[in-house]
DNA sequence: TCTAACATTAGACCTAGTCTAAATTTGTGG
DNA sequence: CCACAAATTTAGACTAGGTCTAATGTTAGA
């Protein structure tokens, strides 16, 4: 797996160091959304010896090469997400957490004529809560 | 129109201070997007002895008192809109301005289905430009 | 092998925002 | 009107996320 990631970020054009292996298997693996801190704490368990500086260089970089993408969807948390295809999110509002809704569970329509506007992109965002996990 | 911001405070149980009214005007009055500090600094041209603390402060006890809403929808900004009713959204990727788009000139499919989620709000988030200045 | 380009590092720095403790202002009962 | 408690404001310390810099280490490839 780590082969996997090193040739993903060849692939990119971003030459594999070990510190950026060991960054990008902790970002583009998991669909959680984490913040460049809480990746920063992860990669320092494995890694002690990684940068704060380096970190925030790879996030940055992984973004501008469209292997993640940046979110802010709510106060103080600027999240990075690996799923970089067009989806919606909804922020949980009792955890702060936040789940991908599949671009088709929702249907947007008249983006296209919206009049003055031309839209490059766009995603629902929800805030609500995850509904108590069914029949126990 | 002092009168008017002033009465508004009191109505919604906010003692109408005269920094506080001087920072609702600045924020409840326009149509624009601004920043806390965008705030600071154009209250502090009228009223230059107002401190940070207590424009940030009057700026949370409108959002709490819901006469104002806060939004996070670009990295690095949050900001306040004192449009409370529901509504869309459009960064312009150019200049950074954010636009209001009319509830209704989206639609929006199937939210209400999503399974696996109560979802209390939500609103379409996107970003583009605005097209050039129609007929000159 | 040598070297220039590239990458990493520690820590200074920056900015938005929060917190604190003291001072000021205000509303109110007497 | 006066005394006083409650509410508000203030300056500035503090925090957290994030950027920048200058020195150092690593690597590709002539
Ligand atoms: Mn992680
Ligand atoms: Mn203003
Ligand atoms: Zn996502
Ligand atoms: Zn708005």
């Amino acid at each position: 797996m780590a082969e996997n990631v090193a040739d993903k970020l060849a692939r990119s054009g971003i030459r594999p160091s070990a510190q950026r292996v060991a960054i990008a298997e902790h970002v583009l693996v998991s669909s959680l959304h984490p913040s460049a801190e809480q990746v920063f704490a992860s990669v320092r368990l494995m890694f002690p010896q990684v940068s704060r500086a380096t970190v925030y260089n790879t996030l940055n970089l992984l973004v501008e090469k469209g292997l993640l993408r940046s979110l802010a969807l709510s106060e103080g948390n600027v999240v990075f997400d690996p799923k970089v295809e067009a989806h919606h999110h909804l922020v949980d509002e009792s955890t702060g957490e936040i789940h991908d809704i599949p671009w088709d569970d929702l249907v947007v329509q008249n983006v296209e004529s919206l009049k003055g506007f031309d839209v490059s992109e766009y995603q629902v965002v929800m805030r609500g809560r995850s509904r108590e996990n069914p029949k126990p």
